[in-house]
DNA sequence: TCTTAAATAGGATTAATTCTTATTTGTCAA
DNA sequence: TTGACAAATAAGAATTAATCCTATTTAAGA
């Protein structure tokens, strides 16, 4: 990702934190920084263990929590999992998951033809629908038996 | 569900036992008649306090375990979660889940629209796909803030 | 029946997450 | 620019979920 990019976003982080009368911390941009570079849905601890580098002595508990606020505030989601620790998202633009249930990677794919999955009248009606995802299971290909 | 049809599917999941020469146990079959009469894709240790009031010194491990062997046979599927405790399926046949951000329930439904999600051929190509589900999140009616 | 590998109970251990509390720090208003 | 103060942080304790270990029991085939 380039630079102008990444500052990009991490400006519109800002003003979402602003809008939400979250402080402005070091430590949140940093867990901002490292989360939209991570292209691999990764843990609280993996999220940790990458900005450590830079705040060698920030807490997990920190990393953890601000993930929270940031799901709270919708600037990452938490995505669905068959097990394990939460896993986090940086792109909260609709798409969707192939997951490798050998090697547990989150494979992001868009699709037109599940552009719009309309919602079930009878779901509609009782729901209120927040999100849509399309999951799939299978094998990635690093993980596919070859032959 | 009528005991007729509850015997029948014990029975069909005692002969996916013999295929996969699994020892039938009592507890396997208490486990997985809890199971099928359980409507909230419940956690181990739901199952596990259901189980006990049948078999009081069953231990939590064995529950546990036993899932996961069911798991592992096809019998019953691991859902996703967006963390929290593993969550199991005891219905395997094609069907959508909406979870509730609220009360954490996970509400099925069968959709026509849905039936037959094609997969983009990028992925078909690169992926062996084993599942494909519709994930919503959003309130229930009973979490819907009335009006 | 007898034998044996598989399964179980119970407790210990590890992993993931959340909580508690003392300290520090952004933010805002003077 | 400087204080006041609520919010955020670090560190460690506590809790919850999952897995491991081992002695004992048991289902199933010979
Ligand atoms: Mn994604
Ligand atoms: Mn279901
Ligand atoms: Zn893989
Ligand atoms: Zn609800």
């Amino acid at each position: 990702m380039q630079n102008t990019v990444i500052d990009q976003r991490v400006q519109l982080f800002i003003e979402t934190c602003r809008r939400h009368h979250l402080k402005i911390t070091p430590q949140r941009v940093a867990i901002y920084r490292v989360l939209i570079q991570s292209k691999q849905h990764p843990t609280a601890d993996r999220v940790f263990r990458a900005v450590k580098k830079e705040f060698p002595n920030i807490s997990f508990d920190t990393v953890n929590r601000t993930l929270l606020t940031f799901a709270g505030i919708g600037v990452v989601d938490v995505v669905e999992t068959f097990g394990g620790p939460k896993r986090f998202d940086p792109d909260i633009t609709d798409h969707h998951h192939l997951h490798c249930m050998a090697c547990g990677r989150i494979i992001d794919f868009a699709y037109e033809g599940y552009a719009r999955l309309e919602v079930p009248k009878t779901i509609a009606s009782t729901f209120k629908v927040i999100s849509r995802r399309v999951v799939l299971k299978g094998l990635c290909d690093a993980c596919s038996p070859k032959q």
